[in-house]
DNA sequence: GTCTATACTTCGATAGAC
DNA sequence: GTCTATCGAAGTATAGAC
């Protein structure tokens, strides 16, 4: 018998709030700003009680990561069986809050190793996915998958809108209206313009 | 007279080591891991020297910055003097250190605010000399710039090379060979195929 | 379920001796 | 130029009262 600590339920209304000020924290400052002090002013509670719910801080930042994850898996799921599985990616990815987890989960798994491996564990299940609905696309639309590769693709849908999102954050802004332009402009002539009402999420980008 | 403390001076060799150190560890761990116990151990000096070099930590990664930047700006000038900008642009935004150290510098900018400023303007400073390399390259090979905009192709040769960086230290490999034979099969059509000796700097990613 | 109290660690930074 | 010594702040984590 190792430890006899408690630990709250996972229904509890508390965890849940600290899962949300924990997520929202790593948005708008950075996942150093994840302290059990800080977050437990941020949700008005005793920074104990964060230990309660969440012994170590891994178990906070791993308990964060699959809520999201949960959630955003299921959606894209459903984005993706349509016809424009391309637009679903570029939207998908486009999205402010998507992308600003992503990167701050990627940082924090630079030095915090028992994170790294569910992390690119997901991404990679997230580029299977993408994958396996661009299965078929390219090649009907007549794309020499040669040269343009479905594995390329998928990055590229992947690494563009992240990479300005990052540079966005910073306060940069040259150049991201002409890639998006460039992008979408190839998105049309494959898949035709964009349909299904883009509900713009909130923390979408533009 | 607010402070008379001292300042170690710019030429002193152990304040160059300590600036080693500090890339070092933001390459190999993370801007985490730069504490002026930890710099000062590496570097086999008493901590408290950091700080008569260093007097904040923030001086500290400014310095380091700096130091780097005005390396890389000089290299970049020479490799955009050739007939072959986009080629030196995906090349130089490959290396490794290259991209790991702009990675750990932004996400560092997202805590610390003193240094966004800085590395925002440096950024977009590189970002205006690829622009000016690439003029007239695209009208030249007969680009249609209406769609692949300068800018949008400048901001892609950084933001490719950047996320699959990301995603290597994250220890993912899906879809990168088939970009990066993606983008080099483009670079090939339109400035012929690499010429200069690729003295493939330390740090180059393959 | 929540809080008080507290042990322990690490960090940034400074004063001052050598 | 470098080190010893040290302060105060902030962090993780735990035991135990309520």
């Amino acid at each position: 018998m190792a430890s006899a600590r408690r630990i709250g339920t996972e229904t509890s209304r508390t965890r849940a709030r600290l899962l949300e000020v924990t997520e929202r924290l790593m948005v708008e400052e950075s996942f150093v700003a994840v302290t059990s002090r800080r977050v437990a002013n941020e949700a008005g509670v005793n920074p104990a009680l964060v230990h309660y719910y969440f012994p170590t801080l891994d178990d906070l930042f791993i308990a964060v990561f699959r809520h999201r994850t949960e959630r955003l898996l299921q959606r894209l799921a459903e984005d993706l069986q349509t016809d424009q599985p391309l637009w679903a990616m570029w939207e998908y990815n486009s999205d402010r809050t998507v992308s600003a987890l992503a990167t701050e989960f990627m940082a924090l798994a630079n030095h915090r190793k028992a994170i790294q491996a569910e992390i690119a564990a997901v991404a990679e299940r997230i580029r299977a996915m993408h994958l396996r609905a661009l299965a078929d696309t390219l090649e009907r639309h007549g794309i020499d998958t040669e040269i343009f590769a479905p594995a390329a693709i998928v990055t590229l849908m992947v690494a563009i809108p992240r990479s300005i999102a990052i540079e966005e954050a910073l306060g940069m802004t040259a150049g991201h209206r002409e890639v998006r332009a460039l992008v979408e402009h190839l998105l049309e002539r494959l898949e035709g313009p964009r349909r299904k009402a883009t509900k713009t999420a909130p923390g979408m980008i533009r």
